[in-house]
RNA sequence: UCCGCGAUAGCUCAAUGGUAGAGCAUGCGGCUGUUAACCGCAGGGUUGUAGGUUCGAGUCCUACUCGCGGAGCCA
């Protein structure tokens, strides 16, 4: 007996097989029974017919509950009637667990509901396919840099000090040190590793403790941030082009049940090729203007000026060259204009937001050492990281990609909760 | 932290201040091609919590709890 999975069927048309998974559910119109079975690849529907099979195993049907394990065995048939095109010609069921009445019904239900039950919640056909379209951009984002010579290092997640000076951390007790943080981002230490290893990228989860409520935000996400050394803002820009071309274009030719199953409307998304169009901060608040916003020069775009401004674009688009006040640190300013840092945002088409944020790093010893002095920050926490300029500085360039915030634009969702297996977010840390 | 909205059956929602309802789910019965199947019957309620107004509160008022959305901050 040959075991196989739903996706491989068409494979096996004519064939007796073995299939093994959970009731998706069952329906009946008394001598004919029909049981759909998922089994994480796909769905199938096997039928049975009153005298077709042993009357024992014809009433092994009315047992199985929702969700209950079993394995089913018969004829392999192509038959459009069945959802997923193929059906199984039942000879034989054995049911393996019977499931508790499951909670979560075909019918709708609400997001607390869901969420409090986000381990079953996971099983549903539009859970299951936001976790395929994740998985495909995960090995995108990689194979993108390891084809490139990149090399994959870490930074780690447990630091004693902030990264950015900004936001607000989760602390915890470290043994006799004091204090620990949770990483905000690897950035600092992809910079090390950009002088070590020319072209590096780390890939971890990250952590803000600030009570944002909103649909973009997460307290625990995930975030690949690639560091190059010699690379200018113009350099940062062009990877950043071909890296998003390369996820989304991915994921369009792999996923394209995953998102259909998500009813997403993929025409914008094919539009996502480089070169993207990019637009100074200067332009940006000109365009801002241009709308009726009454944007005073200076400030950060805030999440509506994100949205009017990506809304003049057909695909994502860059805008670059910010006011040096609102961005961290350590970004390098404009040799132009004193005021501005080499910095850029990618934002998302359709509302979605800031996905990308780099810039070009200050590569100049005494600039930093003003920069931290300006920001109030320790200076003897980043002496390390001043390290880096004092032996063979190089200009050098990077950005962020926030996972989830990538997941649930190609995705089309409404909420960034689901685009992670289980969200963490400051009302909810379970389950 | 601030602003707005909400909480009624297992779930999703109804119910002019006047007897607590429906669909789905569950159980039982029926049906030889169903697609969230369909048809019949049945069980299922401390209306988020605590007070108050009233002859009478799911409904009006106050406080609290929890949830949702947005702002700020950010990926």
């Amino acid at each position: 007996m040959k075991r196989v999975y739903i996706e491989n069927l068409g494979e096996h048309v004519g064939e007796v097989a073995e299939l093994r998974g959970w009731l998706y559910h069952k329906r009946s119109s008394g001598k004919v029974r029909f049981l759909v079975m998922r089994d994480g690849t796909g769905l199938l529907q096997g039928v049975m017919v009153k005298g077709g099979v042993s009357d024992e195993v014809f009433e092994r049907f009315d047992a199985l509950t929702q969700e209950s394990s079993f394995s089913m065995t018969g004829k392999v048939k192509k038959d459009d009637r069945a959802p997923g095109g193929f059906e199984l010609e039942v000879s034989d069921v054995n049911v393996i667990a019977i499931a508790e009445e499951y909670p979560i019904t075909p019918k709708e239900h609400g997001i607390e509901f869901l969420a409090d039950r986000r381990h079953l919640w996971l099983r549903s056909s539009r859970q299951h396919a936001i976790m395929r379209v994740r998985h495909r951009i995960i090995k995108a984002i990689r194979d993108f840099f390891d084809g490139r010579g990149f090399t994959l290092m870490d930074s780690p997640i447990l630091t004693p000090a902030a990264c950015e000076g900004t936001s607000t951390l989760f602390e915890t007790d470290y043994f006799d040190l004091g204090k620990a943080y949770l990483t905000q981002s690897g950035q600092l230490y992809a910079e090390a590793g950009a002088m070590a290893l020319g072209k590096v990228y780390c890939f971890g989860p990250t952590f803000r403790a600030e009570k944002s409520k909103t649909r973009r935000h997460l307290t625990e996400f995930w975030m690949v941030e690639p560091e190059v050394a010699f690379n200018d803002l113009n350099d940062d820009m062009e990877l950043a082009e071909d890296f998003l071309e390369y996820v989304v274009q991915n994921v369009l030719k792999d996923c394209e049940k995953e998102l259909k199953v998500l009813e997403r409307n993929t025409a914008l998304l094919q539009n996502v090729k480089a070169p993207l169009p990019r637009i100074s901060y200067d332009e940006a608040v000109e365009m801002l203007r241009k709308k009726g916003i009454n944007f005073e020069w200076g400030n950060d775009l805030g999440g509506t000026d994100e949205t009017v401004i990506s809304e003049q674009f057909d695909r994502p688009v860059m805008v670059h060259r910010y006011p040096a006040q609102v961005k961290a640190f350590y970004m390098k300013r404009d040799p132009q204009n004193a005021n501005l840092a080499l910095a850029v945002d990618v934002l998302a088409p359709e509302g979605y937001g800031e996905i990308i944020g780099g810039s070009q790093r200050e590569d100049d010893l005494q600039a930093l050492l003003d920069r931290i002095k300006e920001h109030n920050l320790p200076q003897e926490a980043f002496e390390w990281y001043l390290d880096l300029r004092r032996f063979g500085s190089v200009p050098h360039a990077g950005f962020g990609l926030g996972v989830e915030r990538t997941v649930s634009w190609i995705c089309g969702l409404e909420h960034i909760r689901e685009t992670i297996p289980f969200p963490r977010m400051i009302y909810r840390n379970t389950p």
